[in-house]
DNA sequence: CCTTGATCTCAATTTAGGTTGAGACTGCAA
DNA sequence: TTGCAGTCTCAACCTAAATTGAGATCAAGG
C-alpha cells in the first residue's frame, strides 16, 4: 500500500536546486538566511524546495542583472501571493515593476552621456562647474560605496 | 629675503583639498593607499597636494558615479603623463575613453529591456529558456558578488 | 549494518570602498 | 613658547554578497 499523502518526486534537496539554478549551494542558504526563500525541512533537518522555488530563485538572479539589491529583490519578491505557487501572472507583475527601473536606469545614464559630451566639448572636468557633478540627479549607484552608511 | 624657491601657496593641506573637492580627508588617504595619487611630503611628513590633484580627484568623482571601479580608474589615470601636469587635452583623452564604456552600459541596459519585455509576454522566468539570463552577455556587473574572487 | 556522499550549523574570510578611533606629532599664530 | 587645530599612522570596523572550512549528522545503496 503505497502512501499517496507523501510525493517526495515533488521536493528538491538544495544540491537539486542548486543544478537546476546554476546557483551555489550556499549561495541558496545564504538567500534563505536574507528570507528570500523559505524551505521545508526534512525530519531530518534537510531543506526540501518546491518545483516554483526554481522559478523564484531564477528570478533572484536575474534580478541582480538588473542591479537590484538583495533587500530591494526581497520587497518585489513579497508581492507574490502567500500560500499558493505564483502563476505566470504574477511573475509579470513583478516584471513590468522591474521594467520601470531599468527604463530609468537608462535614461539616467543617457543624461549623463550626453553631459559627458558637453564636458568633452569645453574640456571641463572641475567639480565646482561640471554638470556631471551635479547632486541633484543621483545616479543609481548613489556614489562612493561605504558613503552610503552615513544616510 | 624671502625665498622664491618655496611657494607654499601652490601646495594645498588633505583639509583644503578635501574640502574643494568634498571627499573626506580618509577617503583621500585610502586613494593614495591605492595609488590613485600621490602627494608629496612636508618635514614633517604631512601630505601636500598640487592644484592639479584637485581635478584628478573629480575625475575619480565623476568615474565612479560612472561605474567604474577605483582598480579601473586607475587604469585611466595611468594613461595621464607623467611629470607634468595634465593639460585639458589629456582630460578630454580619458573623458572619451569613459564615453565609450558609457554607450556600452546603454545599450547593454537596451538590449536586456526588450529581453524583459519579450519575457514579460510569454510569462517566461525560467533559466533553461529565458533570453535574459544568456551567459553569451555579461551585463556590466558580472553576476553576485565574491562570486568573483574565483576569476 | 555500514560506508560514502550530501547536508547541516556556525564562524571566519573575502573584495570593494571606505569610516572611526587611539595615541602621537606638526605647524602656525598669539 | 605654548596652545590647539590639523595631521600622521595603524588597526579595527562597516555593508553587501557570498565562499570556505570544521565538525557533526543524514540518507540511501550495497
Amino acid at each position: 500500500m503505497p502512501s499517496p499523502r507523501l510525493k517526495p518526486s515533488d521536493l528538491l534537496t538544495i544540491g537539486e536546486i542548486a543544478r537546476r539554478t546554476g546557483l551555489s549551494v550556499s549561495a541558496i542558504r545564504f538567500y534563505e538566511d536574507k528570507r528570500l526563500i523559505e524551505p521545508v525541512r526534512t525530519g531530518g533537518n534537510q531543506r526540501r524546495f518546491l518545483r516554483s522555488d526554481i522559478r523564484r530563485l531564477s528570478f533572484i538572479l536575474i534580478a541582480q542583472r538588473l542591479g537590484l539589491t538583495l533587500g530591494e529583490i526581497e520587497d518585489e519578491l513579497a508581492k507574490l501571493p502567500q500560500g499558493r505557487t505564483p502563476t505566470a501572472g504574477d511573475w509579470e507583475a513583478i516584471s513590468a515593476a522591474i521594467r520601470l527601473r531599468l527604463d530609468e536606469r537608462i535614461a539616467e545614464l543617457t543624461r549623463t552621456r550626453d553631459r559627458l559630451d558637453g564636458c568633452i566639448g569645453c574640456g571641463c572636468l572641475s567639480l565646482a562647474h561640471c554638470a556631471i557633478w551635479n547632486p541633484q540627479d543621483q545616479l543609481g549607484q548613489q556614489g562612493p560605496g561605504a558613503r552610503k552608511l552615513i544616510a
